[in-house]
DNA sequence: TATGCACCCTGTAGCAACTACAGGGTCAAG
DNA sequence: CTTGACCCTGTAGTTGCTACAGGGTGCATA
């Protein structure tokens, strides 16, 4: 399959592909007699697994240590659900970072009433933390 | 006041605030015989509008488009109500993501049961979406 | 007077994870 | 034989900083 298949059939941008191989996050595939990359089922799963990994917001590095676990089947896998506990901990975190935001931006937002810029509670909320009531 | 100051009165970086007047966020301060930045207090006001703005999640561009709109009282300022719900909107969106795929996670992370890397249900998790419950 | 040290300057390069060209080659159909 | 779709490499742009390298300035101390 040469890289536009591979692109459709997993939904991955060719330049991403390429670059995933720049990075050496995918194996580089045999080349045809033009010089086209040729890839079999194997570059697919892999890629699928990445674009995957990356949809659920893992990072590059992650991907690469969880890639490395799947090609050695008979390490032990705990590393896998480490890296996976962690990064859920760490949306856990975003998500209780972003409410905090969502609150602050709720109560700012409602103060307007219209206006010019210089009576404008926005603005002033935004130039001043000490309207704010949580840390954010 | 030279620049070390400002950075400790807004808990700015220095190279941060040098990047702000690069990118014209900032206007250039005056300077002293040693060629060394002068600031003043307007210039603290409006570094701690765009650090708070920044700690709120807007980007540089909104940050502009506000402050341009601060700098001309008289002018409606329904701009900056524009820019906020937009910017709050984005935040629930995020948010609503960030939810789908914490739940994800967190069933994925709950699948593994120990054992070889060859049988984890994580790694055969995070290589097919259709063990996903949702479209995250 | 020398010298150390904290501070300041400019300019450039790096980070993550792509994305977008420019400038060229290949191949099948009409 | 040309048109169009596809492929190649290499480089530069995106966002919002951060980190040097390689220099200059200013003040206190030995
Ligand atoms: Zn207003
Ligand atoms: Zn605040
Ligand atoms: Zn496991
Ligand atoms: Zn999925």
């Amino acid at each position: 399959m040469k890289i536009g298949e591979l692109s459709r059939a997993t939904g991955t941008n060719i330049e991403t592909i390429r670059y995933y191989e720049r990075i050496g996050l995918l194996p580089e595939p045999d080349r045809t007699a033009a010089n086209y990359r040729s890839y079999g089922d194997p570059h697919r799963a892999r890629l699928t697994f990445v674009r995957h990994s990356r949809e659920l917001g893992f990072t590059i590095e992650e991907i690469r240590s969880l890639l490395d676990l799947s090609d050695d089947p008979a390490r032990d896998c705990s590393e896998a659900d480490r890296i996976a506990s962690r990064h859920l901990a760490q949306v856990e975190e975003k998500i209780a970072q972003l409410t905090l935001l969502r609150d602050e931006l709720t109560r700012i937002v409602g103060r307007c009433r219209g206006g010019v810029a210089a009576d404008c509670r926005v603005i002033e909320a935004l130039g001043d933390h000490g309207h704010c009531e949580s840390a954010h």
